[in-house]
DNA sequence: TTAATATTTAACTAAAAACGCAACTACTGT
DNA sequence: ACAGTAGTTGCGTTTTTAGTTAAATATTAA
């Protein structure tokens, strides 16, 4: 389960991955029922889950009694790493917008 | 600008993207510095930049004084819905993890 | 006007991604 | 063993993406 930034962001710059995320924060689902409620191909699909699945943004569940039927379960590193990724960023762009308006002030004075 | 999550993940699912996006954090730059910076060609840093662009991520400076230099600037609203997006994800997610604790709670007793 | 600088666009190539259909795997139930 | 169900994979096709070189655009400086 490597979770890496670039896989992560690459794998919601897809609508249907994005609904199918959305899908399962309400709660874990099969491959076919995500399929049949965002109408894709079963294969289609597949491979969507696929592309989910390399990027750690989900996973199987551990298969328990019936091997057929693999639950999807979302995981919570990849988001917990975009925040990370969002939250570096914005601070060195907070601290770069305060640099800005210090420099303001000093040439013109408090607002 | 139009700012539509779908664009903004794509585009950040590309690590020279990301890097510029680093780099812009610290402050407005040129396309040639990124360029430089970023060890690219510059038609391929100035493809780069209309991803970023297009997807509302970033956008050229106000031209002052001189026309030839554009300086590229981060934009809120792309991070904002992002964390939005997260938001709304994390939310429903949360109130599944609740239900499933409740449901464990139910059977097992309080831990 | 001409040269120089900064950036973008055009045209092309190569690699990757997406989707459909068909085939295959793996398990269940009779 | 056989049929049925759930899901994945192989293959061919089409689209998209990223990169290169060369040319175009826009602006400043001489």
């Amino acid at each position: 389960m490597p979770s890496n930034l670039e896989a992560t962001f690459a794998a919601l710059g897809e609508p249907t991955r994005r609904a199918v995320v959305g899908l399962l924060s309400r709660g874990p689902r099969r491959a076919g029922d995500l399929a049949d409620e965002l109408g894709q191909s079963a294969p289609a699909m597949s491979r969507h889950l696929r592309v989910l699945r390399r990027s750690g943004l989900i996973a199987p569940e551990e298969v328990d009694a019936d091997a057929r039927v693999r639950l999807y379960r979302l995981q919570k590193a990849p988001f917990d790493q975009m925040r990370g990724w969002l939250d570096e960023v914005e601070l060195f762009w907070g601290e770069q917008l305060d640099a800005f308006h210090a420099h303001v002030v000093a040439r013109n004075g408090e607002q």
